[in-house]
RNA sequence: CGGGGCGUGGCGCAGUCCGGUAGCGCGCUUGCAUGGGGUGCAAGAGGCCCCCGGUUCGAAUCCGGGCGCCCCGACCA
C-alpha cells in the first residue's frame, strides 16, 4: 500500500478518553476509531492484523478438526426462551421487535443456534465428535464499556462448539482446545497463562480462562509462584488454616456497644479478626418449578476474610444475589451489625469451612450492642451448607503447595467451557447411540476475543514511540520509506513493485513530507522491518534497514534488499515459532 | 444502577465563576524556502459553542430538562 492512498491519519494527540498506553497508540497511529460507547470501527491497518489473527486462529482450529461455518447475529427470541436465558439474562441481552412484532435477540454467544443446527443435523453418534467454529460479531450491552477495546459492546468473537456423545469425548475435544489456544496465542506473540475460572451463565462443569496479565486487566487472579496453580478470583481456594484444638468454652453473652463492624469488635475486645465470626446476609434469588423466588442466606465467614459472592451464589444455586435489607434482616431474627447464626430462623445457613474448624469465635447476639464470646459450629447452631464461600487473598497459602499466593491483574482473551448437555437438553439435540438410545449431544464451546486480543498484542508490544507488531500479526512486514534525491523515487518505486512480487507485504511511505514525520509514523504505526531509500543510504550503497524493535541501522546493497528482507522476516517467525510449544494440561 | 468529571473547527485545549463581535496549539489548503527524527516563513479554509426550553436588549457563559462521552464502584461467557 502507497501511504499516499492510505484511509487513515496517523494523529499527534490522542483523543482525551484513550486511557491505556496501547489504546493511545491505536488510536493515534490510525488502526481504530470510536464510533459510541464500546462501538469501534477497524481502519484498514487494523482490519489488517485482524485478519492474520483470524487466520491464525482457523489454522489452529482446523488443525484439532473444526469446520468454520458463520451463525447469524439476529436470532429469534422463542430460541432463547427455550434454553431460559431469555429470562435469566438482564439487559446485557438486546432485545427487539421485527416488523411483524415477533421478538428477536442480538447473538450475545452462540450456544442455542448450535444447538438448534445440532437438532436438526445430528441424529446418530456415527455424525459425533464434531466441532464447528465462527468468526462472528457478538452485541453485549455491557453496563459499562472501558479501556478501549478491552471491554467493548460490539465485538467479533471467534467461538467454536464440541459436539460429544459423551464425557470422554468432550474432555478430549476440551484439551484439544487448551492446546490450540495456547498455540494461537503464542503466535500472536502473546503470553498468556490458562486459570481455572467459574462457568458462570454459561453453565457446565469445567472452565479455563486464557489471561494476559497486566495491570489494565479487569480478571483478579491468584496465582503461586512455587507450584504454577492459578485461579480466577471467582474461584481461587487455599488452604484453611489447621484446626486450632481448644476445648469449646460456655457461651457468654457481652456487651459490645458500637462495634458493628468486625475492625470495631476486634479492637474493642482486643482479639485479632480470626476469632470472630461475620455474619453476610444476601438475598438470593434461585429457579424451581414454580419459577423464581427469594430466599434469604445467612453466611458466616471468619471475621478476617471476605465472602465471596460467586463461591456463595454457586452454593447455593442462585442466579442472582443482592444485600438483604434491615427489614429482612431483622424478619429472621437476626440484628444488622451484631448478627450470629444463633437462634435464627427462616433463612439458609451457609458456613465457611474455615469457621467451622474454628472454635470459640466471638459471633454477634442479634441484639444491638451484644456479642456471643464462644460461639461453636455445631454446638450453638448447625449449617444448612459447609462449604468455602470465601474469597482468596494476597499471601494466602497456596491450596496446592502452601506458598504465598500472588494476586496479580489480567485480561480474558480467551476461555474454554464444558457445557455438557445443558442446552442440548433444552433443545432436545439428541443423537441415537449404539443401544439404539436416545441422549442428549454433549457440548463444549470456546471463545477467542479477536479485538481484545489485538489489543493486548499492542499493550505488550510498544515503547514511547509507538507500536512494535509481532511478524505474525503485523498490518505489513515492511514500512518502505523513500526520502528526496536525484534517484531516490525510481529506486523505491522499483522496490517496491519488486518486493511486492516476491510477497513481501509493504507499506510504503510515498509521500511528500519531512524525513523526521516518516520516522515517526513509521515508529507510531510499528511494522518490524523499515526500509529507507535516501540520498544518503544510496551513497552508503543500497538501502538502510532497520528493525523497529532494535536501534541498529544498516546497509544493504539494493540487489540484496529481497533476499535481506525475508531471510529477516524468516528470523522473525522463527522466534515465534520457538514459542509455539506442548503446554501440559492442568485441571 | 450509585458517585465523580467532561461536552467549544478534524484532534488537544482556553474562554463559563463575573452575559456584550468565538480564541490558542496541532492538523488541513496555497505559496516560498527546507530536506535523516513531527522544519521555517507567509497567506487561507473550517465552528447549529451537545440538544431543547427559559431568563435577558443580548447567552458558549445564568436557570430547567434531556442526550452523549470518560473515570471509580456495582455488574460482567
Amino acid at each position: 500500500m502507497r501511504m499516499s492512498q492510505h484511509f487513515g491519519q496517523t494523529l499527534r494527540n490522542a483523543p482525551a478518553e484513550a486511557d491505556t498506553e496501547g489504546y493511545r497508540l491505536l488510536l493515534r497511529a490510525g488502526f481504530i476509531r470510536q464510533l459510541a460507547a464500546g462501538i469501534f470501527s477497524y481502519l484498514p491497518l487494523a482490519r489488517r492484523s485482524l485478519t492474520k489473527i483470524e487466520n491464525i486462529i482457523r489454522q489452529a482450529m482446523n488443525d484439532i478438526g473444526g469446520q468454520e461455518v458463520t451463525m447469524p447475529v439476529v436470532h429469534p427470541g422463542d430460541l432463547w426462551r427455550e434454553t431460559g436465558r431469555w429470562y435469566t439474562i438482564g439487559d446485557e441481552l438486546t432485545r427487539f421487535q421485527d416488523r411483524n412484532e415477533r421478538d428477536m435477540v442480538l447473538a450475545m454467544t452462540h450456544e442455542e443456534v448450535v444447538a438448534d443446527l445440532v437438532r436438526h443435523e445430528i441424529s446418530s453418534y456415527r455424525q459425533l465428535p464434531r466441532l464447528i467454529y465462527h468468526i462472528q460479531t457478538k452485541w453485549r450491552d455491557e453496563p459499562r464499556p472501558r479501556a478501549g477495546l478491552i471491554r467493548v459492546r460490539e465485538f467479533t468473537m471467534k467461538d467454536s462448539y464440541s459436539l460429544d456423545q459423551d464425557e470422554e469425548g468432550l474432555d478430549k475435544q476440551y484439551r484439544a482446545h487448551f492446546q490450540a489456544y495456547f498455540d494461537i496465542f503464542h503466535r500472536c506473540g502473546l503470553p498468556v497463562i490458562a486459570v481455572r475460572s467459574d462457568v458462570g451463565m454459561m453453565g457446565g462443569s469445567m472452565a479455563h480462562e486464557f489471561v494476559y496479565l497486566n495491570e489494565i486487566g479487569e480478571d483478579t487472579l491468584f496465582i503461586c509462584d512455587n507450584c504454577g496453580y492459578a485461579a480466577n478470583r471467582e474461584v481461587a481456594t487455599f488452604n484453611r488454616p489447621e484446626a486450632i484444638d481448644e476445648p469449646p468454652q460456655p457461651l457468654e453473652k457481652v456487651a459490645t456497644p458500637n462495634t458493628p463492624t468486625i475492625e470495631a469488635l476486634a479492637q474493642f475486645l482486643d482479639i485479632p479478626k480470626s476469632k470472630t465470626a461475620k455474619a453476610v446476609f444476601m438475598m438470593a434469588t434461585v429457579a424451581d418449578e414454580t419459577g423464581n423466588h427469594e430466599q434469604f442466606i445467612f453466611a458466616v465467614v471468619r471475621g478476617d476474610m471476605e465472602v465471596n459472592e460467586t463461591k456463595l451464589a454457586n452454593a447455593v444455586r442462585a442466579k442472582s444475589l443482592r444485600p438483604a435489607t434491615e427489614a429482612e434482616i431483622r424478619a429472621i431474627g437476626a440484628e444488622p451489625g451484631y448478627g450470629s447464626p444463633v437462634g435464627v430462623h427462616d433463612c439458609l445457613i451457609v458456613v465457611d469451612t474455615a469457621v467451622t474448624i474454628s472454635s470459640n469465635l466471638v459471633a454477634g447476639a442479634n441484639e444491638a450492642g451484644y456479642h456471643y464470646r464462644n460461639v461453636n459450629h455445631g454446638r450453638d447452631y448447625e449449617a444448612h451448607i459447609i462449604t468455602d464461600i470465601v474469597s482468596a487473598y494476597a499471601g494466602a497459602p497456596c491450596p496446592q503447595c502452601q506458598h504465598s499466593l500472588k494476586a496479580v491483574r489480567g485480561v480474558e482473551v480467551g476461555n474454554i467451557f464444558k457445557l455438557g448437555t445443558r442446552y442440548t437438553e433444552a433443545l432436545g439435540a439428541t443423537f441415537l447411540d449404539k443401544d439404539g438410545q436416545s441422549r442428549p449431544v454433549v457440548m463444549g464451546s470456546y471463545g477467542v476475543g479477536i479485538g481484545r486480543l489485538l489489543a493486548c498484542i499492542a499493550e505488550h508490544y510498544r515503547d514511547e514511540n509507538g507500536l512494535k507488531w509481532p511478524i505474525t500479526v503485523a498490518p505489513y512486514q515492511v514500512h518502505l520509506i523513500v526520502l528526496p534525491g536525484d534517484e531516490t523515487a525510481p529506486i523505491a518505486e522499483k522496490l517496491y513493485v519488486d518486493l511486492q512480487a516476491a510477497g513481501v507485504e509493504v507499506f510504503y511511505d510515498d509521500r511528500d513530507e519531512r524525513p523526521g514525520v516518516k520516522f515517526k509514523d513509521a515508529d507510531l504505526i510499528g511494522i518490524p522491518l523499515r526500509l529507507t531509500i535516501s540520498k544518503r543510504s544510496l551513497e552508503q550503497g543500497g538501502a538502510e534497514y532497520k528493525r523497529r524493535d532494535s536501534d541498529e541501522r544498516s546497509i544493504v546493497p539494493l540487489d540484496e534488499v529481497i533476499a535481506h528482507v525475508q531471510a529477516e522476516i524468516k528470523a522473525l517467525q522463527a522466534v515465534i515459532d520457538t514459542e509455539v510449544k506442548p503446554v501440559p494440561f492442568r485441571a
